[in-house]
DNA sequence: AATGAATGAGAATTCATTCAT
DNA sequence: AATGAATGAATTCTCATTCAT
């Protein structure tokens, strides 16, 4: 069926001697994803059509075919680009932390301050959460980051808590950090990253208050 | 332009004699309404034409425009249709509860319970989140929802505690739950109303715990 | 996926009394039928686009999968289309022969006269004998409507001879009914229905001669 | 316009002192003619893409205009091709008979015999022979082709018979062949080159037997 | 009140072609 | 001589909407 020209972007850890066209391929395809982001946050999922993505990255609409061979795979990399967003300033602030507690923090720090927590981060994350229900690839994208901040999280608190109460806190603490994250999409005014924070904050040093309290 | 057909549904409050044709057209847009939340339950948003919508009503395309003037316009019912189950929902509840401790806990029992808080509602609710972007009429919806939710919950909780404390915990609460209703719509099988409430309750008794005991 | 209107033109037997729009849409149907094959005629298989199938109807293009569901329903439709022309041609022709040498004529005739062997019918038919390759279901037609032919005249001429005499006879007439089909298809000009005729009868005389009048 | 890159491949005689990039010139364009054929054999005419024609070459897409101009062009050149193989057979067949009715034989043998009467040349044969309504080139080339198919055979059996006779016996052949080309392109497993031959020598034997008969 | 044939704007996608490298 | 990124026109198809019946 289809068979256009360049799909897959195969491109080698490092290559600083590559020729000029592989540039301009990577560019092009990295202006896509950033423009397929911008669109669904300018027009929402549905309204963020080829031709306006294609605009928004100063190319012609063919070229997402000839990139990504169609609309569908140009969503799951720009999904996963925000995942990789996401990871790498998870990572950054878990560098900085070195007791249990601190790496929860961090993790909750992370996803509730800038520039992850910011409306447009949010509410482009909405929007795709509601589209797993068409793409099983979106679905699987999505598991895969729900699980990876369920792991992480877990992974902190059960240093500090039996297995049975980090399991708990932390599904109480996804589903607040959940909650706000549609909160900061719907109304980006009402919940500021501070406040977002402290409300979680303050939850979990209550929550790991007595608990805590024994284990020290 | 032209304007035939009946597009306001001015229902008025005696029912027994309306005429046969009064029954029939209420009749036919109860069923439209319905027919949209099972499209958009089955297919998602963007996928519940005016086709699909039609026939799952065991009607044909050309009513939704009659009826409603536009599918725009018929979502916006659909969504007032939830609305009204959760608020008949509410006050069901509430009627139960005399005391404020009792109110708040009826409030978070009935949207984290059936038939609120089941998949189907969930997924609904959450498509219509991520349309209120596109739609001011949607997001008009949306705020009066999140507004009496918040009131509801603030009005039993200011009983128990003083306005910041209670303020901070409605805020809490709402995120909570509305993180749950996004799992419950993504990952059905991952949380039982028993689970979401468990997680609720626990956290507002750990919460109110100190301060509660305190009033008591 | 596809839910379109009105697909299957599951017309009844004889309905006189059939309301207006039942008309409306089975004269439409036809209507693009018709047009489908005007337009391969005009500007051969593939420039026969939707947009131009529709403006020889008369219709607009959206019409197409509305009645057909898709382009390619629409050839098939086409394809049927002739072929139902052949068979009544051939029916017509076949009514008037009593002997088997007459019946054997009549088909060959039917082949080669008008209103079947004109310009129109062979260029069209050679359209879609090479679009077979891509459609199973042409390619289903096309083999419906060889072996008609081929059973045809094999119930003839095995009165006339015996078994692998007439098949091998049979053989070679379809070979040349064929190969005079794309002539005409061709070079309009350089062949009449008549000296079609003659070259085959002709043929079919010699063929037969001996072995016919040993049988006689 | 601009007018970069070969577009004639005038070819000279001489072959053995050209410089090394004509070597890969004409490489490069024979391998192009070819992967051409191969396209279409493997995916029809219109499915027979630059793309893929390019890649079947082992080249890129933009070779097809560099060497021959435009699309259009290069399928005359495979056209022209297959003509030349086919002229190259004939004429290789020629020379091994001597007498009127041997050279009528070896012209029939020769378009019934491997390598020409294969699926593969029928088949694209017939993508050509479907094409020649929107080209104008192609058109041409197969009226020489066709052309000389009859002149070859009317000059071999005009020496057997008057020149009505040969002219209408001839038209018959050219029907039955080109009804066999089609038959093997369509159905190639109906009928082997054997079974072709022999449906066409025991039509020309019986058809030449009495006239030759009397003509001796 | 309801139907369903028809429309037309706009969607994704395909593909020959151009051209800088 | 060859590449492959980029283009833009054309194509099929979708769908809310209109309107005669």
């Amino acid at each position: 069926m289809r068979e256009t020209g360049c799909i897959h972007n195969n491109r080698p850890g490092v290559m600083s001697t590559q020729p000029r066209q592989r540039r301009h391929r990577d560019e092009s395809q990295r202006h896509l994803v950033d423009a397929t982001i911008s669109a669904i946050y300018k027009h929402g999922f549905h309204e963020a059509t080829a031709q306006r993505i294609a605009e928004e990255a100063g190319l012609s609409a063919g070229n997402i075919h000839y990139h990504f061979g169609s609309k569908e795979e140009l969503f799951a990399a720009a999904m996963r680009q925000l995942m990789s967003d996401i990871s790498d300033t998870l990572v950054y602030e878990l560098g900085k932390a070195d007791t249990p507690l601190a790496r929860a923090h961090a993790i909750i720090h992370a996803n509730l301050s800038e520039p992850l927590y910011t409306h447009r981060n949010c509410f482009v994350w909405l929007q795709f959460w509601s589209e797993t229900a068409r793409s099983e690839e979106l679905a699987r994208l999505e598991r895969i980051n729900a699980q990876r901040f369920h792991r992480n999280l877990l992974d902190a608190l059960s240093k500090l808590l039996d297995r049975p109460d980090a399991e708990k806190i932390v599904q109480e603490l996804v589903a607040m950090v959940d909650g706000l994250w549609i909160r900061k999409a719907q109304h980006n005014e009402a919940v500021t990253p501070e406040a977002a924070r402290a409300i979680v904050f303050a939850y979990l040093e209550r929550r790991l208050g007595p608990a805590a309290g024994q284990g020290s």
